[in-house]
DNA sequence: GCGTATAACGCATGT
DNA sequence: CACATGCGTTAT
């Protein structure tokens, strides 16, 4: 209780907040840090602002003290810097992270690397492997032996493999934060997969066999080295191509590393006939709720416990032996498990197949504009000062803008705007009840001052420079791989890659000021999406499902009403639905009224409350009420549909999507009424979205399996977002593969080996352009003649 | 007392 | 209202 209202109390009370005061009569000297040197500054009171505007925001945590700006390293090689009170003895401290320097003309200065993993250089295991006489270490095979060993890799029954990483951990070890590089992979092939038990985890048969991932120096490539090379990429091969079964936990990561690795001979199409396993997805499958922290936990939770007294992380050669060992007997725990639940099919048919498509993608390189990018940057980073500069002045103080509680305190300490407003209810925060500075709440408050107004604007800006401009330049400065895989598969999305999907797709429109003399103004847009730009010679082709949501709705509720509305395939869907139920002819429907009908239907389907939709649509409560009354007049079996979906879930406790993917609620049946509605939400949600997911996975899949086997064809996938694929074709083929891609994702309305039969038709927008920014329509002939499909 | 890591929070973006 | 990610501040 102390801690909760201590903090805003105090602040309150004095009447400057003691920690970011102004510094109004004292000089401050402090030291900045620079690349590896040293310089001591000495700011004037009134010049702090305007000197050191690019990076305002140290300035204003300084008080009565010195303090001293400080360069951490955060999220890869970003710099982050801010003030620390210092010591009395500045001289005395430096720290490490000073000493940072920028790589220059580092090879991937044009490109941004979705993947980059540094080249290994410490050869750990070989020496503690290969002592352990069960181990062979290629390195020391003689050529007999290495054929041998390729003969073994085909005629084994399985395949049980991990990655290596250069402290000697494994995939199956600790979950770590930052993953060190890769240095080699285990294979173990077992033989006589009959009457084995799992307690056996090793027989004679079987073989183990230790590949080292490092490429030779070009002028060190002597005879064995090379020889080494060829065997391991041989033995990649062998593994990658044959149809025995491979299993690997993380086997995305896996793929990925080696497309990365070879990727001279190893093509990203050749991913593709591979029949890998993967016990993480297997188990995400039976529980997409529950998330394992690490392979440890899986097993414990589906196997059996008596391993946990042997740490799987030690680096001891008989411990990861029978690591290998226990994730083939948890793959196929996992897979008896998914066929007596009836999610094998899922399983195999799609999920699998997922593995290489998701591998392939994230080993592909996308082209970033790095001259435009560090352009909007300073753009960007100058319209930031100026905003600040004013925020500053509205405010009367200096004050960190970023931060909101300073804002909080200014605004309802010391302006009292809220005072002034009492008729519109201001927004609190979610977990302590104080009052927000959240965008509904700034827009409140914005007639009575100008303050709010700045800050949105503000906001906006540095949300795109520091997210999204200065997060890739940082992802293309450093080497470390700076987490663009995140986590593994969810429910409705697939992994994605950094920040494509939260990238703005309107352009920001900016005035950047002039003072020289005269004011001058001038208008610049900033796109981000833009700066991504295909290869020379390639255009980006994206292919949209338009509509999924709404189709799958129809065709989950089998409303008649909406399903005949998406019989006619001309029709824009949501100016039919407004011309509709609201009374008018189609073109009486302007675009406020479309976007209006297309917010209530969403609503309808996420279970959005009167009070929410109105502010979502900026209507009264009651008048939302009628929309959504009238929505659900019109179309009878949609509330139909929600409630017996509801009533499902609350009698099995888990709803499928069509393809039968599970999504279990616990808490359907919570005696809390709060959570059972949420649960209910969920559950209606997950119908609509999962069946989306489905969907798009499928088109993935699909169109990839087409194009690895259609030699001419080249086009490769580049991003997913939700119900958009977005791919890089080349020039040449642009209009062949639109074509097949809209036949392809059209033709998903009817899968017959799945079992699934749409009543709705499948529309796919395409549009094709040489940024991702400037994307416009495509329309593909139908008529015209098309060789593959 | 100083410096570093981490969790929690608040706000933003996308579909 | 569902899901997701990411950044920056603040408290511990």
């Amino acid at each position: 209780q102390q801690q909760n209202c201590n903090i805003p109390a105090k602040i309150g009370s004095s009447r400057h907040p003691p920690k970011w005061r102004p510094p109004h009569s004292l000089q401050e000297k402090a030291r900045e840090g620079g690349v590896g040197e040293q310089i001591i500054k000495t700011f004037e009171p009134a010049a702090v602002p305007s000197e050191k505007q690019a990076d305002a925001r140290m300035i204003f945590r300084v008080n009565a003290q010195p303090y001293v700006l400080k360069q951490t390293h955060q999220r890869g090689s970003k710099i982050q810097k801010s003030w620390h009170k210092s010591s009395r003895n500045v001289s005395k401290q430096t720290p490490a992270s000073v000493t940072y320097k920028p790589p220059k003309n580092h090879s991937l200065s044009h490109q941004w690397a979705k993947i980059v993993e540094p080249k290994a250089k410490a050869r750990y295991p070989t020496e503690t492997l290969t002592s352990d006489l069960r181990i062979k270490d290629s390195g020391k095979l003689s050529t007999d032996e290495k054929m041998q060993m390729l003969e073994k890799a085909g005629q084994a029954k399985a395949l049980v493999l991990t990655m290596v990483y250069q402290d000697g951990t494994t995939q199956l070890g600790q979950e770590q934060k930052l993953t060190p590089p890769v240095c080699g992979l285990l294979v173990l092939m077992m033989n006589d997969l009959d009457g084995r038990t799992p307690e056996d985890s090793l027989q004679p048969n079987d073989s183990l066999v230790y590949l080292k991932l490092e490429h030779t120096p070009t002028w060190a490539q002597q005879h064995t080295h090379q020889s080494q090379e060829l065997f391991t990429r041989d033995m990649l091969l062998q593994v990658l191509s044959c149809s025995q079964l491979v299993v690997c936990y993380k086997a995305k990561d896996f793929l990925r590393t080696a497309l990365q690795f070879y990727k001279e001979d190893l093509k990203w199409k050749q991913v593709i006939g591979c029949n890998i396993q993967d016990p993480q997805v297997s188990a995400w499958l039976l529980d997409p709720v529950y998330t394992f922290s690490c392979y440890k936990e899986l097993l414990c939770k589906h196997y059996k416990q008596p391993t946990s007294s042997s740490a799987l992380d030690t680096k001891k050669v008989s411990q990861v032996i029978s690591g290998l060992s226990s994730l083939y007997w948890l793959n196929m725990e996992l897979c008896s498990k998914l066929q007596s639940q009836g999610l094998w099919q899922l399983y195999s048919g799609m999920e699998v197949n997922m593995i290489p498509v998701l591998a392939a993608m994230e080993s592909h390189h996308i082209h970033v504009d790095k001259a435009a990018l560090q352009r909007t940057s300073d753009l960007l980073g100058m319209k930031m000062k100026q905003l600040e500069q004013e925020a500053h002045q509205a405010a009367g103080q200096i004050f960190l803008v970023t931060s909101n509680t300073q804002l909080r305190t200014i605004l309802f300490e010391k302006l009292r705007l809220h005072e002034q407003c009492e008729k519109k209810k201001l927004p609190k925060t979610i977990n302590k009840q104080q009052q927000s500075t959240s965008e509904a709440a700034l827009l409140q408050l914005q007639d009575f001052h100008p303050l709010p107004k700045i800050i949105l604007e503000y906001r906006q800006v540095h949300k795109i420079k520091s997210t999204f401009v200065d997060g890739i330049l940082s992802c293309m400065m450093s080497k470390v791989s700076p987490q663009l895989v995140s986590g593994f598969i969810t429910a409705k999305r697939i992994p994605k890659m950094q920040n494509f999907q939260a990238l703005p797709r309107q352009p920001l429109q900016i005035t950047k000021k002039q003072f020289i003399q005269g004011k001058e103004e001038e208008v610049v847009t900033v796109h981000p999406r833009a700066m991504f730009i295909p290869q020379k010679g390639w255009t980006f082709l994206a292919a949209d499902f338009c509509q999924v949501e709404l189709r799958l709705l129809a065709h989950l509720s089998s409303d008649p009403e909406l399903l005949r509305i998406f019989t006619n395939p001309q029709a824009d869907v949501f100016t039919m639905l407004a011309s509709k139920w609201k009374g008018m002819s189609d073109e009486e429907v302007s675009p406020e009224d479309r976007e209006h009908a297309k917010r209530v239907v969403y609503s309808v389907v996420y279970g959005a409350g009167r009070e929410r939709l109105s502010g979502i649509l900026g209507v009264s409560a009651d008048q939302a009420g009628q929309f959504q009354d009238r929505f659900l007049q019109t179309y009878r079996e949609v509330p139909a549909f929600i409630q017996r979906t509801i009533q499902l879930c609350h009698k099995q406790g888990y709803v499928l999507s069509i393809m039968g993917r599970r999504r279990t609620l616990p808490n359907i049946n919570s005696p809390d009424w709060s959570v059972r509605m949420q649960a209910e939400r969920q559950a209606v949600n997950f119908m609509v979205q999962g069946s989306a997911a489905d969907l798009c996975k499928m088109a993935m899949i699909r169109i990839f399996h087409i194009v690895s086997s259609t030699p001419s064809l080249s086009a490769r996938l580049i991003a997913q977002l939700h119900d958009e694929l977005l791919y890089e074709v080349e020039d040449s083929q642009v209009d062949r593969f639109a074509a097949l891609v809209k036949s392809t994702m059209e033709s998903l309305q009817h899968m017959d080996h799945l079992g699934v039969h749409l009543k709705v038709p499948l529309k796919v927008a395409l549009s094709s352009g040489k940024s991702w920014g400037s994307m416009s329509e495509l329309h593909v002939c139908p008529a015209s003649p098309c060789a593959s499909c």
